[in-house]
DNA sequence: ACCTGAACACCGTTCAAGT
DNA sequence: ACCTGAACACCGTTCAAGT
């Protein structure tokens, strides 16, 4: 009869209950956001997580009812860790800078995220919850230097200008050389 | 013996070489124009394409060899409808309002287009030749109105202005307002 | 030159079943 | 609660073959 210890059937365990719930959500979201921020959604595959993680497709179903679910988990993830860390500087320009650096490493990001939106009601929703948020806090940082009536359509320009250059292909100077030049001139009485 | 009029295993043409070329081209195009901008990248099937026309996927890939290829021809074909009409207007705002309204009609294009760049070089490749092809555009625009040394700068953040608001939730009123105002601030002295 | 048929390797998603 | 296995309907792409 076979000893216990040789498991030629199955080795890896069918199940894995007494692993922290916590624990295996973040490797699928660690996976996830690997494949989303290099690659940009094309890259991002359920089925390719799964494979990576040893796991059947459903194990990720479990967790994340559609991938745009995984999607919207993982650019929260990412949201969080951005603002957690605080900009350096204290002028208005240094902080727009600052988050146009931190908002370019996820450029494709950004993308994706726009493109699903079209489709899933998910993405819109997280979208357009993003999309204010950031307008708010623009708005905090140009209070005190922009008149109060034109807070909002400096804040829409400033926000359109900086992910405008998601689109183009610029370098780490360019970009800042352009968004400098724009927020200066944008902000000016 | 069956009447030669009586065609049941084959009522469309397994070839249709009597149909000039480019007509068929352009019946292919149509359908990948109308997918395109109306659903983005995602609404792009070339399977889908051929089961409109009635044809077997071969059938398309015979005049395009990828689908990024049919991409690139759609992109083309649209860009030169949208170049064939002329802006009214003579003041720069606009022709940079009219342009910025065209571009909008087709912002989920312009967003699938830079995804797909990522990967394919061929989509690179023309995205590279239109940013290029815009940006001499609008510098021929501002040469009159904006110092020389500040041309290109100016440039880049007119076109980052108008296509940063493809990625947010924009009316047409207030895409206008927002790139109105960018367009003034921007090209202040 | 032009097109079909069939296959391949990949998706996201769902159902039924197991522990 | 958690996970597997198998299936479904869809892709883009390729090969071999037909006219």
């Amino acid at each position: 009869m076979p000893s216990p210890s040789v498991s030629y059937a199955a080795p890896v365990p069918r199940n894995r209950p007494h692993l922290d719930r916590d624990e295996k959500v973040e490797q699928i979201l660690a996976a996830a956001e690997e494949r989303l921020v290099s690659g940009g959604l094309a890259a991002l595959s359920v089925a390719d997580i799964a494979r990576q993680l040893g796991l059947a497709q459903n194990a990720v179903y479990w967790y994340f009812p559609a991938k745009d679910d995984l999607l919207v988990a993982t650019c929260h993830r990412i949201i969080d860790k951005v603002m957690a860390r605080k900009p350096r500087g204290n002028h208005p320009i240094d902080k727009v800078l600052w988050f146009a650096e931190r908002l370019a490493e996820f450029a494709p990001l950004r993308v994706a995220l726009h493109e699903r939106a079209a489709t899933s009601k998910v993405i819109a929703a997280f979208e357009a919850d993003v999309a204010t948020g950031l307008h708010m806090l623009l708005a905090g940082v140009l209070a005190s230097s922009v008149p109060a009536d034109r807070v909002d359509v400096t804040v829409a320009a400033v926000i359109a200008l900086v992910e405008g250059t998601f689109l183009g292909n610029y370098s780490r100077k360019e970009r800042a050389d352009v968004v400098r030049f724009g927020f200066e001139q944008l902000t000016r009485p």
